[in-house]
DNA sequence: TCCACAGTTCGATCATGGCCGAAACATTAC
DNA sequence: GTAATGTTTCGGCCATGATCGAACTGTGGA
């Protein structure tokens, strides 16, 4: 009927929750797998496959393979702009996500993002580490520090073990959705969160990405990872756990 | 789940064509009437007032009552610069509407766009009303020089009695989206092409917008409104806003 | 007053497209 | 080789939402 640039099929393709949520979280500029995506877009893996399939046909994402992951990155800052643009607009419009519904408290309190810890705790125990000097900005991101290893050594981590396996990245941030800032991905994130389950600090809830603290865990994790407020009033001192 | 601005939320309001259209047609910068929009975006009255209701409540449009016309405007510059980045990400990736379906070509040689001719032969009548200085800049967008005055009175129009019934406004620019240029709109658009199709120089199809001219309608079309080639071959050209 | 026109609301239909289970395919580990 | 993990395809289910006819409200003109 008419012609011009076809701004429906593209705001379309932008415009499905879950799609919006894998472009989302591909704002943080890292490319992630489709696992990981379906996990950010609470979508299946199926779906979320689809969903690539389109977004890359629309020119919006771009595949790279790396062994059996497929990753996937923004195709480029013109593609962060736009959408950057528009979510600014719907900031200025007041369309914000989640009128906190029935179970969305537990998610924003701690939730698993993929393999590593998200939400509330997430971001504690990220700025927590950061502010004791334990991770540290590094030429590919992130990296932890010599007190860093040191900790979480004495935290129960087999560092030597993550070292070794080196199929993954040690320590990269995710961007967390519901506080818009970093927390801790990557082989050290997953493997602080396998260790806490194992500590039964918390524990998965069933059919959810949420995780529920127990309440001795909840004590034992304030004081591993105690608010950045307490470390950031006067001075640097870092503390034992 | 997530918080953080509502991506999906925007997008999907400018993701579905018939608001698309809309918002395509708003682009102009004009505010237009339900009527009008319906017409732009090829569906029914309801069906438009019922997207406006949500492009509003979106805060992407803005209405203005006057009288028993409801008009809409893109709210703020802020909107259409966003629509613009979306556009050019469509462009640049590709995405042009209509691929020539079956009935386009017709569509884009003439059609009416609500009350007057848009497409090639509505953007040649424009085009070479504004050549021959029938046409020319105004305050509040577009007016009918002397000249002009003179020429439509000789082509048949009734000039008086358009500006007699002043519900309307006489000259109005509307962006055409098959060339993405200006053609005559408001009473005067109007009256053009009422009186030619009067000359029976061409019909309107049959459940469609598009227009047909007869044989002898095209030739006396082409002699009344020549291409602008013929009348700036050398310099000086005009130009549509 | 009556009529014409602009816009909205309601109800029902219907198609698009998202979603997931199951299974195939691909790659790497053991 | 077998097993495990990551990704894709297929098929069918299902909800969202676009669409239009019809009826209603409201404004303006004769």
């Amino acid at each position: 009927m008419k012609e011009g640039p076809d701004l429906a099929r593209i705001a379309a393709l932008i415009g499905e929750p879950a799609r919006a949520n894998i472009l989302t979280a591909l704002m943080a500029g890292r490319a992630l797998t489709v696992t990981e995506l379906a996990a950010e877009a609470g979508v299946t893996v199926q779906t979320a496959s689809g969903h690539l399939a389109r977004l890359e046909e629309g020119g919006l994402v771009v595949p790279r393979r790396s062994g059996r992951h497929k990753y996937f990155a923004l195709r480029g800052v013109e593609v962060a702009r736009v959408l950057e643009a528009l979510l600014g607009l719907a900031a200025a419009r007041g369309h914000l996500r989640s009128r906190p519904g029935p179970r969305d408290p537990s998610l924003r309190a701690a939730r698993v993002c993929y393999d590593h810890m998200a939400g509330e705790a997430g971001i504690r125990l990220y700025d927590s580490l950061l502010a004791r000097g334990f991770l540290g900005p590094a030429p590919e991101g992130l990296a932890l520090t010599d007190a860093g290893a040191t900790f979480v050594t004495s935290f129960g981590i087999d560092l030597a073990a993550l070292r070794a396996g080196r199929r993954r990245v040690l320590c990269r941030d995710c961007l967390d959705w519901s506080e818009r800032r970093s927390h801790l991905a990557g082989a050290l994130g997953r493997a602080m969160l396998d260790h806490m389950l194992g500590l039964a600090w918390l524990h998965r809830v069933e059919g959810s990405r949420a995780l529920r603290f127990t309440p001795a865990g909840r004590r034992a994790f304030d004081a591993a990872f105690p608010p950045v407020e307490d470390w950031f009033p006067e001075g640097s001192t870092p503390q034992a756990a």
